[in-house]
DNA sequence: AGCACGCCGACT
DNA sequence: GTCGGCGTGCTC
């Protein structure tokens, strides 16, 4: 009988394996099957066929496959239900990405293959209840819980378990006692498959149709005996203002008119009923694609002119084109300065490579902040370009995906999870602001889209760009070492100067002005100097809400989450104190409620605050402000920044997002409030985070005709990552941060696994940790571990954390002895996270 | 006893 | 993630 290997949307399981059925064709690797799984039915994904594993899924899984049939010959093998696929839905080489994602970043294979699946591939059982008339007759006379749940049933319709579960608590143990009683029954109808497309209804005109149209209306009407219409009766027709309008409308479009569209205009669906039922004109259904480029908030930006390179550039192109045209893999680390035109090369290369027949996927950070990008690319390539990001609703992700999947487009744009798009013949790979964290994934699969790029062109034998003007450690250790080739962007386009930048001590403001000083005088003059001139602002603080805690005088206490180990930000203008964490919130309170006094402080200060203050600077000064709190909702971001970009606002208050990609050609000056904020952080990427942040933010200034300026405040004016920001100094920076990292042990001098353990008290997570720990040390290890320590946030969402890290030079010995010691430990490991290469370790 | 509820382990 | 089994502790 053969098998097959499946992969089941569960956490951190691996594998299953499964029978084909003797009536059954064996399925591809790839494809989709539905099999049982404990009570239930799912979809899972193939991948590994027969008893021997597919080549495609790599010795990592041959290595377990063989093993799980041994831990299997006991246990029995299930037959799976149905094959879902007669081809692959999966390509094969996305499977083998979804495989090393399970093995490197150790986590299950379902986890991962769930990672690149476009949305309504699943199909699956939903457990339902109903009544019986035992249960109807028995209702009166039933106990509190069970008579809730029945009477909630009680219309004799099914209800899913899941919609009942949501009334209260321990419904699912209450209904398990009703079947078992014979008052409900549960059922298990597969679920899955909606309609694949919107559907929209065209009106066509008919031959009859053209015939009447133009002609004018006769006082007469005149229908056959028959009460059909002939070509001459149709001639003699009167018809309606509406009714004509609708021809004429049609007659101008051979392909048909969508009903929505003539509605539009004032063609009603009631008339369009009527020409149909004249003869005149026929409405069909159509599938179509969902259009993600149709709804952008603002036009997008023709960019389709093509820009005159600098020598520079060319010079870029040159190269990247060489290496693409080789058709072996090779990365490439593309550093260059804000305003040196990168797009420009990115999309000259990604042309070559489309005429070479080879397919090109772009990832960049976060669509909704970096429009710019994929417009252009959108625009360059129109039609062949697919997109895929979370913005996007569902039914516009799916349309995306199975154009790519049927081959329709040369061209990917997306988010992390784009790099998984099943895009064939890949020949190019752009990761675009490489050095973003938004890239890692904080959650299960805990992928870093930018490796799992690497790795995706490493197998397809691409070429790998990797752009930015502050790369990664990593990525420009990788370039040093010279296993990535690296291209430098050294000017800006048209040789406009990067901003001068101006290094304000808050310390010695405290000192002149008060501990109070939230806006220096430096950068205040500068504000209003650009208002006077009618340039454009922008503030950048790294901090949401209006203070960041709140303070009794009388006893000292602090206004803390019950949940998490951090103060509650005041939010002014939501009148709340908010946890960021968990986003627990109360109103601000006017006591304190520890001891009841009333003299309450809020200390610290945030964006909210900053809004205020500078607006306060200048009367009638126009001050938005882009942070989380303000772009609740999809596009308001976009409407934001095209009202600055229009001049609308003089200037804008922001968190990072402010900092990303935009191009406001009016900006002349850069505010950083606290640049340290972060550095105080006890994560080892903090000085590179902060480094990025500020040369980010001070790119914005001066990419006009105007030169710019950033004025940069901080109690930490000697710090290297503010020192080297300030000059623009990337290779200074990437020296000392280097040293650092070294002489820490830290990425990129070594490979780095943080492990979080969680538990219900501190002294439990550190003790479970500890265990770990200790069997990690067995005396030969080639790796070291630190810690268990208190994770920075101790407490988090309610749970106590602590962890620790494994650091050494062989990862994959470093990961097998992690797995081996938390298997042995299965009531720890399922509390514990393991985030291999972490972004953070806060 | 009957019931509600929460925790834990299995899922091929 | 979902489900079922089981132990605990409460109520009638």
């Amino acid at each position: 009988v053969p098998h097959v290997r499946v992969a089941v949307p569960v956490p951190a399981l691996e594998a299953l394996t499964y029978a084909v059925p003797a009536e059954s064709a064996p399925p591809a690797l790839g494809a989709r099957v539905l099999v049982p799984l404990g009570t239930r039915v799912v979809t899972g994904i193939v991948v590994g066929t027969d008893g021997r594993d597919d080549e495609a899924a790599g010795p990592t899984a041959a290595r377990s496959f063989s093993s799980a049939i041994d831990d299997t010959s006991a246990a029995q093998v299930k037959d799976l239900l149905d094959v879902v696929d007669d081809e692959p839905f999966l390509p094969g080489e996305i499977v083998t990405l979804a495989s090393w994602i399970a093995d490197y970043y150790a986590c299950g294979i379902g986890e991962a293959v769930a990672a690149a699946m476009p949305p309504r591939a699943w199909i699956e059982s939903e457990r339902y209840a109903r009544i019986t008339p035992a249960g109807r007759a028995g209702l009166a006379t039933l106990p509190q819980a069970r008579r809730r749940v029945l009477e909630l049933l009680a219309s004799g319709k099914p209800i899913r378990a899941n919609v009942l579960a949501r009334q209260g608590r321990g419904v699912h143990a209450t209904l398990q006692a009703l079947a078992a009683g014979g008052l409900v029954t549960i059922t298990r109808p597969l679920v899955g498959q909606p309609a694949a497309f919107r559907t929209v209804r065209v009106a066509h005109l008919t031959a009859q149709g053209h015939g009447v149209q133009g002609a004018a209306p006769r006082p007469h009407a005149a229908v056959a005996p028959d009460g059909g219409v002939d070509a001459a009766a149709v001639d003699a027709l009167a018809l309606g203002a509406r009714q004509r309008l609708a021809l004429e409308l049609l007659s101008g479009a051979p392909d048909g008119l969508h009903t929505g569209a003539l509605a539009q205009k004032g063609v009603s669906a009631a008339t369009l009923k009527r020409l149909a039922a004249l003869g005149l004109l026929t409405i069909t259904t159509r599938r179509v694609e969902r259009d993600p480029f149709g709804h952008a908030a603002s036009p997008i930006p023709d960019m389709t002119a093509r820009l005159e390179l600098t020598g520079e550039q060319t010079h870029a192109l040159e190269r990247l084109g060489a290496l693409a045209g080789t058709g072996r893999f090779a990365a490439a680390v593309l550093h260059g300065v804000t305003g040196s035109g990168k797009t420009e090369v990115y999309l000259r290369l990604a042309d070559e490579v489309v005429r070479a027949g080879r397919g090109v996927l772009v990832l960049v950070p976060e669509i909704a902040l970096t429009p710019a990008v994929a417009g252009t690319f959108g625009a360059r390539f129109s039609g062949r370009v697919a997109i895929q990001h979370s913005g996007l609703s569902d039914g516009e992700r799916y349309d995306q995906w199975h154009r790519v999947r049927r081959g329709e487009v040369d061209v990917v744009i997306g988010t992390r999870s784009a790099v998984f798009a099943p895009l064939p013949r890949l020949g190019l790979v752009i990761v675009d602001e490489e050095h973003d964290s938004a890239y890692k994934q904080e959650e299960s699969p805990r992928y870093h889209g930018r490796d799992v790029a690497v790795v995706r062109a490493r197998a397809a034998e691409a070429l790998v760009v990797l752009g930015s003007a502050t790369p990664s450690m990593e990525s420009y250790h990788n370039a040093q070492n010279g296993r990535y080739a690296l291209i430098p962007l050294e000017r800006r386009v048209l040789d406009r100067p990067l901003a001068t930048v101006r290094l304000v001590d808050m310390r010695e403001e405290y000192a002149a002005a008060g501990p109070d000083v939230i806006i220096s005088e430096a950068l205040a003059e500068a504000i209003r100097t650009r208002h006077e001139r009618g340039e454009q602002s922008v503030v950048l603080l790294n901090r949401r809400g209006f203070a960041t805690s709140v303070f009794c005088r009388q006893c000292g206490a602090v206004l803390e989450c019950p949940n998490c180990s951090v103060t509650l930000t005041v939010h002014r203008a939501a009148r709340r104190a908010r946890c960021h964490y968990c986003n627990y919130s109360i109103g601000v309170p006017k006591a304190c409620t520890a001891c009841t006094g009333t003299y309450l402080e809020q200390t610290g200060f945030g964006t909210e605050r900053v809004e205020a203050e500078v607006a306060a600077l200048v009367p009638g000064l126009r001050v938005a402000r882009v942070d989380r709190d303000t772009i609740r909702r999809r596009g308001a971001i976009m409407t934001l920044l095209e009202r600055f970009r229009a001049g609308q606002l003089d200037v804008l208050v922001g968190t990072q997002m402010i900092a990303k990609g935009h191009d406001f050609p009016r900006v002349t000056l850069v505010g950083v409030i606290s640049a340290d904020v972060g550095l105080g952080l006890a994560d080892f990427r903090a000085a590179e985070r902060t480094f990025h942040l500020l040369t980010q933010v001070a790119g914005r200034a001066g990419r006009g005709a105007v030169a710019g300026e950033a004025v940069v405040q901080t109690i930490h004016p000697q710090h290297y990552s503010i020192r080297h920001a300030c000059r623009q100094d990337y290779a200074g920076f990437y020296q000392d941060e280097l040293m650092f990292r070294r002489s820490m042990q830290y990425p990129p001098a070594v490979a780095l696994i943080n492990a979080v353990v969680a538990a219900g008290t501190l002294d439990a997570a550190l003790a479970d940790a500890r265990e770990l720990v200790s069997a990690l040390r067995w005396g030969g290890e080639p790796y070291r571990v630190l810690g268990p320590a208190p994770a920075p946030l101790s407490r988090l969402k309610g749970e106590h954390r602590a962890q620790f890290f494994v650091k050494g030079t062989h990862r994959a010995a470093m990961r097998k002895a992690l797995l081996a010691v938390l298997q042995a430990r299965p009531e720890i490991r399922r509390r514990t996270t393991v985030d291999v290469d972490p972004a953070s370790v806060l």
